[in-house]
RNA sequence: CGGGGCGUAGCGCAGUUUGGUAGCGCGCCUGCUUCGGGAGCAGGAGGCCGUGGGUUCAAAUCCCGCCGCUCCGACCA
C-alpha cells in the first residue's frame, strides 16, 4: 500500500483500488488466495467467522419470516438442468461438468450447481400437492460454481461462490409479489447492519435472471464509482413451474401452476463492506457482524503487569457476559504500537487500551476504528459505552456511505455529459433498442429503474421520447 | 475469450540481459534489554528458483507446453 494516505472514497483510480483491495483482504487474514485453482480461495478463520456472522443475520430473518433451511445435493443431472430454456441459455457456458467416475464415463453427465433451481424444482413437484402446502418457503446456504470471468476477484468474482438462496412457491402472482416485498424488507435491515446503502433496481429485460419474469438487483456503490450487485430478487411467475410441472390443487379442485420467487446473496457482501468502508489502515467491519467487536490491548510494563492483565480480564469478562465478542491481545514481545496497527488492519470496531494510567484512574480508553477518536470513560461504564459506540458506529458508517452514494448520483440530460465514474440518472423510454444504444455509446450498463418507482420529467437520451422513465446508468464492478 | 506484466524462503524483492557457489529486507526461532502508535542487539532456522518437457558438460537464467497470480478489454447475475 505504500505510504500514500488515501481515504477509501478517494480511491477512484481503479488500479490503485485493486492493489489496495488485494493487499488488504490478505493482510487482514480474511482469505488466502494461494490455493492453486483459479477463482477458488481459502476462507481463513477470521474471514469465515465474518461470513458466518453475516449468514447468521440472514438466518434469523429467514426464521422470522417462516423460511425453512434445507440443503440440496451439489450435483444436478443434465436432463433436469435442461428443462427451462432461458435458464440453460443463461448458464450453459459456465457450468462445471462431472462426466467421469473412476474409470467409467457416466451415463448421464452431472453438473455442479451454478444455482439450485434445477436441483430443487423437480422435487418441488413432489412436495407441492395442494394449496395447503403453500406457501413453500425454503432457503439454503451452499457453494455454487460458475465458470465465468477470467478476471476473478476475492469475494466478488469467484468461480466457487458462497451463496444464499431462498426459494418460494405461492398460489398467486400477488402472493409472490408480497414475498418480494418481504425480501426487500429483509434486505433493508441487512443493509443497515452491514452498513451497505444501496439501490433497488428493476433490471432491464436483457439483464434479468435467466428464466425470470423480472429481476430486482440490489446494488451498492464502490469507491471506484462502479456498482456492485450484492443481492438479487427474482419473480419467476410460472416460468419454472411450467417447465418442472409444479402444480397445486386449489380449493375448487383445479390444478394450477405455482408462482415462484428467489432471493439470492453471496460473499459479495463482504467485498462490498471491504471496498466501501476500508481505508489506508485496513478494513473496517460493521459492529453487528465483526468476528471480534472489542479488542482489549494491555499496555504493560514492570511490576504492574499482572495487575493490568487482571484489570483487562475483568473488562473482558463483563463485556463477554453482556454478549459482546471480545478478546485481549496479550501477546508478549509485541509492542502496543504493533497491536494497534493489527487491530486496525482487521477492522475491529472498538479498541480498549489499558495501561498504568487507566489502572490508576479506574478508567478505560476507548478507540473507534472508523474515525479513530479516543475517549476516556470510567471502567464501570464499559458495557454501556461499548454498546453506545457500536450503535453510533453502525449509524455513522451507514450514513457516510449513504452520503457518498447520494453525492455520486447525478442527472444526465445528454450522452455527452456522461464521462465520470458515477451513477447517472437518465431518461429512458424503456425500449431495448434505445437502451442498448445508450449502453454502447456510454460504455456503461443500464442497471434498471427504481423498484419503488419515482417521478421523473425528462426525455429518452436516445430517441427523445417525452414520457421517459428514470433509469440508472453506471459501470458494473 | 483477446492482449500486457509476473511466478526465486511465510511476505516483498534482487539475481535472468551475457548459463557456472541462491542472495537481501521483513517476518519466524533463541537469548537479553525494551514496551502509551509497527523496538534494539547478538545468534539461528528456513529454497524441487510454479510445473512438465527440451537445448547444454552445466539451466533460476535459453526454448516450448501447462498451471497460477495480476492489470486492461470482452463476457457475466
Amino acid at each position: 500500500m505504500g505510504n500514500e494516505k488515501k481515504e477509501p472514497y478517494e480511491m477512484v483510480d481503479t488500479q490503485y483500488y485493486s492493489e489496495w483491495y488485494n493487499q488488504v483482504i490478505e493482510s487482514s487474514e480474511l482469505t488466502d488466495k494461494r490455493y492453486p485453482v483459479k477463482g477458488m480461495n481459502i476462507w481463513r478463520p477470521y474471514g469465515w467467522k465474518l461470513m458466518w456472522n453475516i449468514d447468521s443475520e440472514t438466518r434469523s430473518h429467514m426464521r422470522r419470516t417462516g423460511h425453512h433451511e434445507v440443503k440440496f445435493p451439489l450435483l444436478i443431472p443434465e436432463d433436469e438442468f435442461q428443462k427451462e430454456a432461458d435458464h440453460i441459455k443463461g448458464f450453459d457456458d459456465e457450468v462445471y461438468w462431472v462426466t467421469r467416475a473412476g474409470r467409467n464415463e457416466l451415463d448421464i453427465p452431472l453438473l455442479l450447481r451454478p444455482t439450485s433451481e434445477t436441483a430443487m424444482y423437480p422435487v418441488f413437484d413432489l412436495w407441492v400437492r395442494s394449496h395447503a402446502d403453500l406457501p413453500l418457503k425454503i432457503f439454503q446456504m451452499v457453494d455454487v460454481f460458475r465458470y465465468e470471468t477470467k478476471q476473478t476477484r476475492a469475494f466478488t468474482r469467484m468461480r466457487e461462490i458462497h451463496f444464499f438462496e431462498a426459494h418460494t412457491c405461492h398460489e398467486t402472482s400477488e402472493d409472490a409479489e408480497e414475498q418480494i416485498r418481504e425480501d426487500l424488507e429483509i434486505m433493508e435491515d441487512l443493509s443497515r447492519k452491514l452498513c451497505l446503502p444501496n439501490l433497488e433496481l428493476k433490471r432491464t429485460e436483457w439483464d434479468k435472471f435467466p428464466g425470470a419474469e423480472y429481476t430486482v438487483g440490489v446494488d451498492s456503490l464502490l469507491p471506484t464509482g462502479r456498482l456492485l450487485q450484492i443481492a438479487g430478487i427474482h419473480q419467476y411467475k410460472t416460468n419454472f413451474a411450467q417447465a418442472y410441472d409444479i402444480r397445486y390443487e386449489d380449493v375448487e379442485g383445479e390444478h394450477r401452476f405455482v408462482h415462484q420467487t428467489t432471493y439470492g446473496m453471496s460473499a459479495r457482501l463482504i467485498g462490498a463492506i471491504i471496498g466501501i468502508h476500508g481505508d489506508e489502515k485496513g478494513i473496517v467491519l460493521p459492529p453487528a457482524v465483526a468476528p471480534i467487536q472489542v479488542r482489549i490491548i494491555p499496555i504493560t510494563y514492570g511490576e504492574k503487569e499482572s495487575e493490568i492483565l487482571d484489570y483487562c480480564d475483568d473488562l473482558k469478562e463483563r463485556l463477554g457476559s453482556a454478549g459482546f465478542r471480545v478478546d485481549i491481545d496479550d501477546r508478549e514481545d509485541v509492542r502496543p504500537g504493533s497491536k494497534f496497527y493489527d487491530s486496525e488492519m482487521k477492522g475491529i470496531p472498538i479498541r480498549v487500551d489499558i495501561g498504568s494510567q487507566e489502572l490508576e484512574q479506574k478508567s478505560i480508553t476507548l478507540v473507534r476504528r472508523d474515525h479513530g477518536d479516543k475517549k476516556e470513560y470510567g471502567h464501570q461504564e464499559v458495557v454501556e459505552r461499548v454498546r453506545e459506540e457500536c450503535e453510533a458506529m453502525e449509524e455513522d458508517m451507514y450514513s457516510k456511505a449513504e452520503d457518498f452514494l447520494q453525492k455520486n448520483m447525478v442527472d444526465a440530460e445528454d450522452l455527452s455529459d456522461i464521462v465520470e465514474e458515477k451513477v447517472y440518472r437518465i431518461g429512458w423510454c424503456g425500449s431495448r433498442g434505445c437502451g442498448e444504444n445508450i449502453e454502447e455509446s456510454t460504455d456503461r450498463h443500464i442497471l434498471g429503474t427504481l423498484y419503488q418507482g419515482e417521478e421523473y420529467q425528462g426525455k429518452c437520451l436516445n430517441c427523445g421520447d417525452e414520457n421517459a422513465d428514470a433509469a440508472y446508468l453506471c459501470k458494473k464492478e
